[in-house]
RNA sequence: GCCGGAGUGGCGGAAUUGGCAGACGCACCGGACUUAAAAUCCGGCGGUUCGCGAGAACUGUACCGGUUCGAUCCCGGUCUCCGGCACCA
């Protein structure tokens, strides 16, 4: 064995080797319980990050430890292969976006490899490859063939600098989640998925998902943003139309003063037609429209409006209330109209103080300090109804029920529940994407291609000219074609998908990734979905995992997916930072994961970042910190060379085979490791604490080079701890592991040796040390026989010299003894 | 503004069910080895005060208060930071 510890060496011998004996290739009949390991695929951009390096190292250590365990482990790789960097390379460098996107493929699929992750190579799978987006193509027929895939003439989010439409979720405070610039609005007939239909399923079912932190469901929650209300029907006066209103208030109808359309409602339009008025408000809305979607829906943007010379009646009331548009009134939200109640929603109050409107309380606070009818802000509290007519006395929360009771009676009003979730605009401008597989034909209307027809081919005699319209337009042989129905000239669809089409249904391909005539079969998704376990970044919270349910729900409908939650248990792994902040080119602080390992070797790049911060919370990157783990590992080699050399000196004769020795080192040691392996296990397995698990296994090593430095101590013993060291260590430094495990003359990889057990004989110590407490405060230590029970362990302290000191003259109150651990005693 | 989460040594972090705060690592300090250095091994390392010293006392988990024999952990309040949503009727 080499004194020295060639990271390098071992390395590419063992990534060789795993290579050569197909080591991570997963069988579907192979035996043991399925666990479907899955890390989210990266976008093939050229080069690994730290934060994949974290990503993959995570799901790693809990792959290789589930084989150890006897699991049939399914733990696969892929790209998310479709976007915009390949095509902006085609516009800049005229390369095409295909070969750009492999060569990246290949280049990041080695850099995998030199991580020595456990991939099964052989389900790898890239969304750019034809035989893969011909099914995309395909679940997208089948949404439109369920009614759920719809196109639509709309305002759409728009960013000005990748050309292209953007989906709601894709908006990040106004801006481009991709390029981060403002987003405007442009007016675009577009593809639709109704994820809307979906809405109370995707809430409801997030109650289920035990295995998911928190705080991801909350703002899946949020996004949805379910709210329950009423609508109400305020008829026009002198007119036969009727404006609908949304409220979460129904309460409040008493006290509705005034309604508001939203500037873009269709009704503005047919109630100022030929009034003086119209002029006026287009002026109105063409000024709205020249602000950007970030003013436009900023909350502290001045409440502006105009009233447009028409009245509506409060059907409680018979009341005639003016009718106004104002910029603080949406479209795309309830029924774009609302009834605006100044006393109880601090909107209304600020606009009804602008403009003079008239503000009638109908909820009193019943409190001393609030004025009703000189109110400073609107009360939006609870309390007791007030001119209301039947209504009065009763709480406003019942009221909320007999008002909508009442209206639903009267007919001019019913129960409503609204979302916040918009339906997915899925047509992008762009090139490098899926084809939208649908033929707009001037006889038939919009007609999917035929199914025996798919993948519609992207086009390669195209320009890219990155100016705002897809570039399939310019291809001379993509667009003409034949209806697929009636045979007539027809024309294809030139926009693409939403690349988080491709990542919404990728996890279910890898169950059966080489099918051919079929999108996977019935029972390789049986046998492999749900995903057991799911890592990957919190910036996906609501993208693409929002997006992954509801294409599995839809999927799970439509019979073709086994389940209707892709993901049981998900674990969102923090940001790498340097400096306290994001690594990033702009920034100048990026480590590359290459010279890590070219330094120092992958193994201790993977340990590095795993030791230093639990999987969930950020990371500070550490130059010193990567010493410390590479030192680490030279320690670790050290300690097996001196176990190997030190039985090789003593003669074979006094080899394995009697580590029974029962000095107070050997009891010691045992005790070391049979306890660091019950919490390497408990940290893979249950708990995903990684760093502690490290901290326990260096604490192991920390005894065992105490015990090598004892007089007597045993090789057989040694030779134990060794060899259970590198097993419980082989998940994090695969590499290491396999090489030390060779030299202790194993021929098979630690992969297939069962995971270490711990013996809890062995956890039970003879004596144990019991801290003293006089009145909560530690004041000493004793040692006692173990196991004693509480009683006992309480007279036993009381017994204790230090106890004396401290009790001598004063009154013990009482003794508090908890086995194993303290004696509190509390005196007077 | 609303909804979450977090605040522990010089630093990253640990304390799994209310039970010895600071595991493990980094940095630093000391020692061994060496002609010397590096590497390696061993030891020390929250703060304040007292003591020549072994040591002792007090204090300490953002801040103020509460519950409890006992609180980093539970409760109430305050501050700060981070994240999400934000004119959603």
């Amino acid at each position: 064995m080499n004194e020295r510890y060639e990271a390098q060496r071992i390395e590419q011998k063992w990534q060789a080797r795993w290579e050569r004996e197909r080591l991570f290739r997963t069988e579907d009949d192979a035996p043991g319980e399925k666990f479907y390991i899955l890390e989210m695929f990266p976008y093939p951009s050229g080069k690994l990050h730290m934060g994949h390096v974290r990503n993959y190292s995570i799901g790693d250590v809990a792959a290789r430890y589930l084989r150890m365990k006897g699991y049939n482990v399914l733990h696969p790789m892929g790209w998310d292969a479709f976007g915009l960097p390949a095509e902006n390379a085609a516009i800049k460098n005229g390369v095409r976006p295909d070969l750009w996107t492999h060569a990246n493929i290949e280049e990041m699929r080695a850099q995998l490899k030199t991580l020595g992750i456990s991939y099964d190579w052989e389900r790898e799978i890239a969304m750019c490859d034809p035989e893969i987006y011909r099914w995309t193509q395909w679940i997208f027929i089948r949404f439109f063939k369920a009614g759920l895939a719809y196109k639509k003439k709309n305002p759409v989010n728009w960013c000005p600098s990748c050309e292209t439409v953007l989906a709601n979720e894709q908006v990040i405070d106004g801006h481009c989640e991709r390029c981060g610039t403002a987003v405007g609005k442009k007016n675009l007939d577009q593809w639709y998925l109704k994820i809307t239909k979906y809405a109370q399923r995707l809430l409801d079912d997030l109650d289920e998902l035990d295995g998911w932190p928190a705080n991801v469901k909350l703002m899946q929650r949020n996004w949805i943003g379910r709210s329950a209300g009423a609508q109400v029907d305020f008829p026009v006066a002198d007119s036969d139309e009727k404006i609908r209103v949304y409220t979460t208030r129904p309460d409040t109808l008493f006290g509705a003063t005034y309604m508001v359309l939203a500037p873009e409602h269709p009704m503005v339009r047919t109630l100022t037609y030929k009034t003086e008025y119209a002029a006026q408000a287009d002026a109105f809305i063409d000024r709205l429209q020249h602000l950007n979607d970030i003013e436009r829906s900023s909350a502290t943007l001045e409440k502006e409006g105009l009233f447009i010379g028409r009245y509506a009646v409060n059907p409680l009331t018979g009341a005639k209330i003016p009718i106004y548009i104002a910029n603080y009134v949406l479209m795309d939200y309830g029924t774009g109209a609302i009834m605006a109640v100044p006393a109880h929603d601090a909107r209304d109050f600020a606009f009804a103080k602008k403009y003079g409107l008239e503000i009638i309380p109908v909820v009193d606070p019943g409190r001393e300090d609030i004025d009703l009818y000189h109110l400073e802000e609107a009360f939006v509290a609870e309390g007791t109804m007030i001119n209301s007519g039947d209504f009065n006395g009763l709480n406003n929360r019942d009221a909320i029920r007999e008002i909508t009771a009442y209206a639903e009676k009267q007919g001019f009003g019913k129960a409503t529940v609204n979302f916040r979730l918009r339906d997915w605009l899925i047509s992008r401008q762009r090139y490098w994407g899926t084809p939208i597989p649908m033929i707009y034909c001037p006889h038939c209307g919009w007609v999917p291609e035929k199914e025996e027809n798919l993948p519609v081919l992207l086009p390669e005699d195209v320009e890219f000219t990155g100016r705002g319209e897809s570039p399939l337009t310019t291809s001379p042989t993509f667009r003409q074609v034949a209806c697929p129905q009636c045979g007539g000239p027809a024309e294809r669809e030139v926009d693409t998908m939403d690349t988080f089409l491709d990542s919404s249904w990728y996890f279910l391909r890898y169950c059966d990734a080489g099918n051919e005539g079929r999108i996977f079969s019935d029972a390789s998704v049986r046998k492999w979905m749900p995903v057991d376990q799911y890592i990957g970044g919190v910036e996906h919270a609501i993208l693409h995992l929002l997006y992954a349910r509801f294409f599995t729900k839809f999927l799970c409908d439509q019979g073709i997916a086994p389940v209707s939650e892709p993901f049981t248990n998900l674990l969102t792994q923090g940001m790498v930072l340097k400096d306290g902040k994001k690594m990033s080119k702009t920034l100048g602080n990026v480590v590359s994961p290459e010279e890590i390992i070219v330094r120092y070797g992958a193994d201790t790049a993977r340990l590095f970042i795993l030791f230093a911060s639990p999987p969930e919370k950020e990371l500070e990157w550490s130059d010193a910190g990567v010493e410390g783990s590479y030192r680490f590992l030279k320690r670790v080699w050290t300690f097996v060379r001196r176990v190997l050399e030190g039985e090789k000196a003593a003669g074979s004769a006094d080899g394995p085979g009697h580590a029974g020795e029962t000095g107070a080192d050997a009891r010691a040691l045992r005790y070391a490791l049979n306890t660091a392996i019950k919490k390497v296990s408990a940290d893979i397995g249950e708990r995903y604490n990684f760093n502690t698990a490290i901290s326990a296994i260096m604490e192991l090593v920390n005894a065992a080079y105490k015990y090598a430095d004892t007089k007597n101590a045993e090789p057989a013993l040694l030779r134990e701890t060794a060899e259970k060291l590198i097993l419980a260590l082989s998940p994090f430094t695969p590499h290491l592991c396999e090489e030390l495990w060779e030299c202790c003359g194993h021929a098979g990889s630690v992969l297939s040796e069962p995971w270490p057990a711990w013996d809890e004989k062995e956890l039970v110590l003879d004596t144990e040390e019991i801290a003293l407490q006089i009145n909560g405060k530690v004041r000493g230590k004793f040692s006692v026989p173990a196991g004693l029970s509480a009683d006992a362990l309480a007279a036993y302290a009381a017994d204790t010299d230090e106890a004396r000191a401290f009790t001598d003259g004063k009154q013990v109150v009482k003794s508090i003894a908890v086995p194993g651990r303290l004696v509190n005693i509390v005196i007077k």
